[in-house]
Formats: structure tokens, C-alpha cells, sequence
DNA sequence: CCAAAGTATGACAACTTGTCGTATCTGTCA
DNA sequence: TGACAGATACGACAAGTTGTCATACTTTGG
């Protein structure tokens, strides 16, 4: 039940495996530190490491260059996210938020048409 | 635009600020640390000082023994929080989340039920 | 004016994060 | 086959965060 919250430079690097979920570690270097600089090599793999033990994401060992895979959905973190913090703070619903931002204004016509939608699929 | 996580301890001091919205420093040390000790007093009074400084209450010093409040409701920080995980993940989008959700049937019926109404509620 | 109870803060240890440097390993090719 | 290029593995750190105390200063009731 690892409801890690993941800290911005593992996050980042999950962003390019959940748009692109089979990278080697060379990928990922270049997307996420630009303008070569090998050594930033170290860090990508231990970014790699420390998310791989967090079981975020999967290593494929078969060939010695690695290939990197998420273990899980962008979707499915969001989720995640959301339902801790409603466990810890509103008994696990997910009404008082929304309400309030409701009441704000905070969500965009579409955005509420959206989940109206969504919800509606699913008949009583 | 502070939209801090709040660490443990914080939490903790906010749960008994948002049930009872002004209470001494005195008062919040006996709940959150019963058994008496009182070397917790400075502990009490940093998380406070912290708090304080990341505009989650504000501090009446009328009185030499000061009185502290929430400054922002709870559903306003669980809120708060939603939104700045769906402005990283998702393009500010609860419905990939909800979606999820349902997919995984992580939503009672009555939650759903309960979301439908306030959604409802909101009159294209 | 003193004691009691508060407030204000410096200091820490433990942890976490983001980085490097370096040691080791492995396949390729001259 | 031996050396090199490029990977992987991982120890070490500096910063920053958290939770805690200890201590010093302040105010007020008696």
C-alpha cells in the first residue's frame, strides 16, 4: 500500500514513462537534462533505482542496457493521491471537496458537464 | 499561491483547529500530547510559529496567552490540494481520476450518488 | 518583586532529495 | 584478445524539512 508521494525529479521522470513507457536510461538522461552533460548519468540511475524500489516502475534486465517501464497509470497515482487525501482528511469522501469547489467556482462548465457525464454512467 | 502539504505534526494541530477554531496554545498541547509532559510546550509553539508563517492560521495577541484559528477550512485545503495534483498530472482535470475511480469501482454507491446530486445541483 | 505560565528561538538528530564521483561490468571491434 | 565505450551500481554529500527540546525572555496575578 505505498501511497508515496513522489518528489519532483521522480515525478518528472515518471512523466516520460507514462507518455512513452519503454525508455533506456540514456533516454531518459536526454529528456531530462537536455544539453548533454554525462554527468548527470548517475543521477538518472539513481532516480531509476530509488523509484524502482518504491515499485513505481519495472526494469527489464533481459539485454544489459535496461529498458525502464511504468508499474503503474498516471491515472492510477492521481487516484491514488486523491483517495489519501480524503481518507486522512474527510472520511475517504471525495463530496466536501468537490463542493467546495463548487462553490468557488472552481471547476469549468465542461469540467463539471464532464463528471456529470461519467457519473451518470454508472445507473443505480 | 502556497499550496504547502502539510507535514504529520501540522496536520494533527490543523485537525484540532478545524474542529474547535480558537484554542490556546495550552489547550492544544494537552490534545495533541496528553499524558502531561510539558518539555512539549516549545514543540507546540514551533509548529504553531510554522504554521503561522505558512498562513494556515493566524494569531490573536490581544491576550499575553494568544488565541489561534484556522485560516482556511478543511474542505478548502483537501480542495486545494486536488487541484494542485490534477494542475501536475493531469492538466488541471478531475475527470481521469474519477474515471479511474469508477473503473476500479473505488467509489461507493453512495459517493457516486452523493457526487451526482451536487453535480446536479449545477444547472447548465 | 516573585513565581507561574506563556511566548520566542536556537539547536539538533533523523530523513529526504537531488547530485556527483567512482568503481565495476560487458559487448564490440581492431 | 585486449582495450575502449557506454552501462550499471552505489557511496557520499549538501540542502532542506520535520519533530523535538532546552533555554531565554515576557507578562501578570498576588
Amino acid at each position: 500500500m505505498s501511497h508515496k508521494n513522489l518528489p519532483n525529479a521522480e515525478l518528472a521522470l515518471m512523466e516520460l514513462l507514462w507518455n512513452d513507457p519503454a525508455l533506456t536510461a540514456r533516454q531518459i538522461r536526454e529528456k531530462l537534462y537536455p544539453g548533454d552533460s554525462r554527468s548527470q548519468n548517475g543521477t538518472v540511475q539513481r532516480l531509476l533505482q530509488r523509484l524502482e524500489e518504491k515499485k513505481f516502475i519495472k526494469r527489464d534486465r533481459e539485454l544489459p542496457v535496461h529498458l525502464f517501464s511504468p508499474i503503474s497509470t498516471r491515472e492510477s497515482y492521481v487516484a491514488q493521491q486523491m483517495t489519501s487525501l480524503t481518507e486522512k482528511l474527510t472520511q475517504g469522501s471525495f463530496v466536501p471537496a468537490i463542493t467546495h469547489l463548487l462553490e468557488e467556482k472552481k471547476l469549468s462548465r465542461t469540467e463539471i458537464d464532464k463528471l456529470r457525464t461519467i457519473l451518470e454512467g454508472e445507473s443505480s
